[in-house]
RNA sequence: GGCGCCAUAGCCAAGUGGUAAGGCGAAGGUCUGCAAAACCUUUAUUCCUCGGUUCAAGUCCGAGUGGCGCCUCCA
């Protein structure tokens, strides 16, 4: 399998440190507020990676952590009258809800800043024995002048780079310096530390958590396009100068999602919740949306797009419908196989997801499953074998599946009773002619979710959500 | 000032130097009591522009135009 690696900016075949257990971090998001479409995009996009390294026979150990401590936690709990933890928890629950929505597996570990806490002053402790760092006025800035790699990530010198910095504390030894440790002001949660009471600065939450559950080199980093200057770059600063060895072989960082083609961000005030656009459209098609773009793309969001997604979607949930249909109804002994000539196409999927994981490449790959066994389909008088008609689903789940796609399940709010009452009222009213009648009850079912459908081999029930 | 990304049909979107995947939408047709689903046909002689390399360029090189991101918090 083949990533882009930020670091070398080349697509490298990966090799695991450990094939038994591979070991991902993923920076996880700052629990202040509900999450927007844009962090959906990281959640969707390595939750595919980590399904495809699986599915390839990997065991892989997946860290994401939450930052539970931060300026904009500490500013919503002043701004509701309450204390960071209520914020944090409310956030967290709140995430944790709309990743289920979304279809994401939790991760192996969420390991939250606060309770890291220590691992974070240990580490600072040592990179300021070791002079990597220093301690200026309660707060401790790590010495960037002192790692002579600073930059390889992002591809940046130290010099150009002060030529548009911007900071706050004008006192530090360089302009580039940044807060491993900040002192607390009045009124703020903190701990104590060797440097008097105060809390961790964002970069260092990560390395510390990075190394405590994964150690000192893990195999990939991931996180969104922004996050590589500074977080990262400072993440490898400080990691690799406290543990004097690589911090990680692979860096792999998705494109953002844009709307009217400028970076949604809960800065620019610009951003969609998950959850608004789930209650409106629904999770999946966010999830749909997410891979039917290369992850390093930007994605352009917009409900045209959204509703292009809902009827691709259609399609492919109508398709296993009748797939499951011709199963029941047109399945016999000499029937026609028909999963040989798509045997092939899953090559064609595993090598797109190969290559840097070419998600859309990877679905039009289904599409083209998809068109291939509704030709068969289509022939009205057409049998097909049983085995063959299982080895398309099984074959179509399982690509679905690495993709995170297609999970919704059937909802069905009328009981089977009754259902099944209806549709043999509505077959005697068809029988009769009296389309009127029969056109109700097919109106009523309709309105319960169940979509019937008149086929040559008899009706076809679906029952999901259109 | 530095680093980097992007430009392919009405929209979305792949594309490894070998003659433009796939999805949505639209139009017409088949099937159907009507639908739905599905199938068939049509929808980019051309990939922002101009040069260059090559037998061959959407793909490589150069210049230009337009858009975006990072260097403050960000996914």
């Amino acid at each position: 399998m083949f990533l882009y690696n930020t670091l070398t900016r080349k697509k490298e075949e990966f090799i695991p440190i450990d094939k038994e257990e591979i070991k991902i971090y993923v920076c996880g998001p700052t629990v202040y507020d509900y999450i927007h479409i844009g962090n959906a995009r990281p959640l969707c996009v390595f939750d595919v990676l980590r399904n495809y390294l699986e599915y390839m026979g990997y065991n892989v150990k997946f860290v994401q952590n939450f930052t539970d401590i931060d300026d904009k936690i500490i500013n919503r709990a002043k701004e509701e009258n309450t204390d960071y933890l209520t914020v944090s928890e409310r956030f967290i629950k709140e995430f944790k809800k709309d990743s289920k929505g979304l279809n994401i597996r939790v991760a192996n570990i969420n390991p939250r800043a606060t309770e890291n806490i220590e691992t974070m002053i240990a580490i600072i402790k040592e990179l300021i024995k070791k002079e990597h760092a220093y301690i200026l006025d309660g707060d401790v800035y790590f010495r960037v002048k002192t790692f002579k790699n600073y930059g390889k990530l992002s591809g940046q010198k130290t010099e150009e780079l002060e030529f548009g910095i911007k900071t706050e504390n004008q006192s530090k030894e360089d302009l580039l310096d940044f807060a491993l440790w900040k002192a607390s002001k009045e009124n703020e949660p903190s701990w104590s530390s060797p440097w008097g009471k105060g809390r961790p600065g964002w970069h260092i939450e990560c390395s510390a958590m990075v190394l405590k559950f994964l150690g000192k080199t893990i195999d990939l980093h991931c996180g969104g396009r922004d996050l590589i200057f500074p977080h990262h770059e400072n993440e490898i600063a400080q990691s690799e100068c406290y543990n004097r060895t690589k911090f990680c072989n692979y860096w792999l960082h998705n494109g953002h999602v844009n709307i009217d083609n400028m970076k949604m961000s809960k800065s620019l005030g610009n951003f969609l919740t998950v959850r608004k656009i789930s209650e409106k459209y629904g999770y999946e098609v966010i999830r749909y949306l997410m891979i039917s773009s290369h992850y390093r793309s930007p994605i352009n969001f917009s409900t045209e797009n959204i509703k292009s997604c809902l009827n691709s979607l259609k399609k492919l949930y109508n398709f296993k419908e009748n797939l499951i249909f011709a199963r029941k109804n047109r399945s016999s002994e000499n029937g026609k196989s028909i999963s040989e000539e798509v045997e092939n196409y899953k090559i064609l999927f595993l090598d797109a997801m190969n290559d840097d994981l070419n998600t859309p490449e990877a679905l039009a790959v289904i599409f083209k499953i998809v068109k291939k066994i509704n030709i068969f389909l289509s022939e009205e008088d057409a049998t097909f074998s049983m085995e063959s008609v299982d080895n398309v689903l099984n074959m179509f789940n399982e690509l679905v599946g690495i993709l995170g796609i297609m999970y919704k399940d059937q909802k069905i709010k009328l009981d089977e009773k009754k259902v099944n009452s209806l549709l043999k009222e509505r077959e005697i009213a068809r029988k009769n002619k009296n389309w009127e009648k029969a056109d109700e009850i097919r109106n009523v079912l309709k309105e319960n979710n169940i979509t019937i459908e008149d086929t040559a081999q008899g009706v076809n029930v679906k029952m999901f959500e259109n």
